[in-house]
DNA sequence: CTGTTAGCGCATTCAA
DNA sequence: TTGAATGCGCTAACAG
């Protein structure tokens, strides 16, 4: 037992008595085994404590069955969300996957992580890296000369990629439509910053359904924000300077909403009588913010989910040399309704 | 360019006009090539655009550079910080690492990870799952089965294991003899759920504390929780019906103290006035709670980084054979005071 | 300094 | 139904 020697399906073998091939057709489930044979050779496995060697079988086969994520840090609820989808898909479809992470956008290590998954001969990517900065101009090259499929996640739509999007315009549109209908009017944002698509998204979301409501001066009812609470709290100072009468705000993710708060209660607007608020994200600590918040809740999860089952497609037609046709799979997000957007009367 | 052929050793042999022997020199950066052929083979790489496989390395080498990561689910903040130092450590070793998440305490599928994780021959496992339920007792056994190193996270002091922990008990202590010290002496404590170790730990410094000041009644002054904040709204109101002259909570994590905040609120009582608050973890939201919420830091990122340092040691002395004494590593949070534990004058 | 031979553990031809 | 040979891509051990 605690002998060092890893057991080989030639230890198995042997000791069955049989060829290590017909171990191997019992490994794979073969039908083509006598039930005794197979019998024999499973109760030896068991006894001996025998696990196949994955590197050599995907050597062997030509498929190593893993993925590679290529993520955003963790410090987001919703990258953590979403990894949580990929991984649970991931499992059930029979992928594990090597993680790595992007702690800014730092062009050198996207290289070297390319390199290194391609090296470690995943069958797929998914890129869960958000919005196409600046810094990341020269990536879709990159991505697009891989040889395996790719699978984008919140990403802006072309023709030639698979994605999987969560409907951040739409969640824009909930949150500013609700708040019309609550009966604000001077109707501010607070986004992400600029180079997230995500944030583009929400804002578009906002944007277009003040239009249509017929209401103007947007850009004075705009300031930006890099999703911490901190940020919110500044945001909320730069709005008012810029629109004193604003009466509420589509905060674009809830960590901000929690600087907003807090900056309302320094200035002395109370929410949501003086200040309607409605987050993004709805993350768990949301229903017990105080006020509680309203807010546009996403399944990243399900985004993560619906990425993989995308890849596995995209893996199968690639190994068939049939063509596929990449497409955009939506995931929309709902409103959750909470204190912070209903005046009390 | 697009052809499907992967390249491999051989063509940059061919191309270079040199053994595959010589190009394995030149991958791995032997003295023991020429300057001249080492720069033509080079040259050959980049053009061909060659990337050594890892799975036919590592089943040549008997090394996979890989290590298998159990962790529990991602929900917790504590959970992402801890992998966001595993994965920023085992980078910066040359390692890679699959990840596994356990989402409940599902002794079967500890099974099948185990056995997947050494089927991909992983060098060692780092178990990140916190706590050793009832549901896990047969647990050790399995892992100290395990041919491979293994390093536990927050895990109680044995003589066999190596381990990479919190010091949740000086955590415990820090917020304890603070809130002591702020002149609150009916201090209860909502603790996480009774199996985990650190909820324990932190219970424990809690109450030597305590006692060390002279106080008692400590079974009046305790509620269990479950890390939602739902639980710390409920918890308040136990607490209260138990102890009603409770003047301050140390509160096990910072969810939870965000419940306590609600349930405070609905039935008129002031933090931190009527009631001082320390939580555990400093998740970035903490200082936006209202009032602002004082708490004891772990860096788990830190924790998450020691025990890869472990591994690799470990790892190390594993293969050359040489005894290695596991040992714990301890990680010292800190207490970052903010307005709810500060009574206004 | 370089090339030859052998083998890592498994699966995929083929024969028998 | 089973076994023998061969190769996946790479590196280690030996020669030269």
């Amino acid at each position: 037992m605690a002998h060092n020697h890893k057991i080989t399906i030639k230890d198995v073998a042997k000791a069955a008595g049989v060829s290590t091939q017909t171990v191997s057709r019992v490994l794979n489930n073969r039908h083509d085994v006598s039930p005794e044979t197979r019998a024999r050779v499973q109760e030896v496995i068991a006894n001996l404590g025998y696990a196949p060697n994955v590197l050599a079988r995907s050597l062997s086969r030509g498929r190593s069955n893993t993925l590679g994520v290529v993520g955003f840090g963790l410090g987001y609820y919703g990258s953590t969300s979403v990894l949580t989808g990929i991984e649970q898909k991931s499992n059930e479809l029979g992928f594990s996957f090597i993680l790595s992470l992007l702690d800014r956008f730092e062009m050198e290590r996207v290289d070297e992580i390319l390199r290194d998954l391609l090296s470690r001969q995943v069958e797929g990517i998914i890129w869960a890296v958000p919005g196409i900065s600046q810094a990341l101009r020269g990536l879709p090259k990159k991505l697009s000369d891989i040889p395996i499929p790719v699978v984008f996640l919140n990403k802006e739509k072309t023709n030639d990629d698979a994605i999987a999007a969560m409907d951040n315009r739409l969640g824009g549109h909930l949150a500013t439509e609700h708040l019309l209908e609550q009966g604000y009017r001077r109707i501010g944002i607070i986004t992400g910053p600029a180079e997230w698509w995500e944030a583009q998204q929400r804002e578009l979301g906002w944007r277009e359904t003040m239009l249509e409501a017929g209401l103007d001066d947007l850009d004075n009812l705009k300031v930006e924000g890099d999703w911490t609470a901190a940020s919110g709290e500044v945001g909320l100072h730069s709005l008012i300077a810029k629109a004193p009468d604003v009466d509420a705000i589509f905060v674009s993710n809830d960590q901000m909403s929690l600087g907003v708060f807090q900056a309302a209660r320094r200035i002395g607007m109370e929410v949501p009588n003086d200040l309607g608020i409605v987050g993004f994200d709805d993350i768990p600590e949301a229903a017990y913010f105080y006020p509680s918040l309203t807010t546009v809740r996403q399944n990243a999860k399900k985004l993560g989910a619906i990425a993989v089952e995308q890849m596995a497609k995209f893996i199968q037609a690639h190994q068939n040399n049939e063509d596929f046709k990449p497409d955009i799979s939506w995931v929309k997000p709902s409103l959750v309704v909470r204190k912070s957007s209903i005046q009390e009367s």
